[in-house]
DNA sequence: CTTGCGGATTAGACTCATTCTAATTGAGTT
DNA sequence: AACTCAATTAGAATGAGTCTAATCCGCAAG
């Protein structure tokens, strides 16, 4: 179930592509549109999978490289548990990530302003960081998967 | 500077091994007293070429096996950071860890109880968490390097 | 002692996610 | 029509980690 970038998306897609000097290609486009389609933090694989439903021609070199453009202008956040492939999150609300034990799936957690202060609070004078990377695992209620 | 395990580092390795039915070994003492030695987070090569000093005929295969056994018998936690080799620390106390993007250097950021009451806290009902992964990114002043 | 057992160690092959390389495409320009 | 230059592409290369199969060795039984 692939929609079409809303209108919102596509702005949202062109400017960070053209405030970094790149360029919006049909291959961009549909990685992530990909990445929109379902909040469920896909490998790369998972995407080209996805996106080659769609754009039968597309390679997974481009995959990568288009992830890649996205993460360097900020469009989406990598996700990485342990040693497993690295995961691809749209979402940039600051949030920590929930991984099920069992099914594997990750899950976004909402990051309340408060409970960033307090992490931050917590390093020593001197230190100063610009990313905090939070990951829980675990096991999560089935609940349903419609969370889109 | 390797120094020997002192009498009750010995005594964590031996009841942690043999509590999960395992030998206690030369190698396995030596990997261990390189841990102890730096609290740096050595990768898997670094404890090689630090155990190898000690212990020349050591194998990269039985460092691999050693660590994992340690993992495996809560000795040590791995520690991971983005797709680069996982590092190992033997500090059982909760703590995050914070990494130098100049140096590379990873240090240990302890982790007050209530910052960790919060953590858990912003977690939805019907997820349980075992395990809590804090990172951080960024740049710490230099201070000194005898932090052992 | 001598032998047998089973876990530990070892060298080297293998895996596979990711990165790199070099050739090709194609949209926009001269 | 030719040029330019980023983007795309297929396939090779990389390298941390895992697997395999042979050997080692401490210990216990005979
Ligand atoms: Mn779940
Ligand atoms: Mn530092
Ligand atoms: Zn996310
Ligand atoms: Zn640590």
């Amino acid at each position: 179930m692939i929609r079409n970038l809303t209108e919102h998306d596509k702005e949202h897609l062109q400017e960070a592509l053209v405030k970094s000097g790149q360029k919006v290609t049909p291959q961009r486009e549909a990685v992530f549109t990909v990445l929109l389609a379902e909040r469920d933090h896909p490998t790369v694989d998972e995407v080209f999978n996805r996106a080659r439903e769609v754009m039968p021609g597309l390679s997974l070199a481009t995959v990568y490289n288009c992830l890649e453009t996205f993460v360097g202008c900020g469009l989406v956040r990598q996700v990485n548990h342990e040693r497993e492939s690295t995961r691809y999150c749209p979402n940039l609300a600051p949030h920590a990530h929930f991984r099920d034990k069992e099914t594997g799936q990750v899950h976004d957690i909402e990051l309340p302003p408060d409970v960033m202060k307090s992490l931050r609070s917590i390093l020593p004078p001197g230190f100063d960081s610009e990313v905090i990377e939070i990951s829980f695992l675990g096991r999560a209620q089935a609940k349903d998967s419609h969370s889109n």
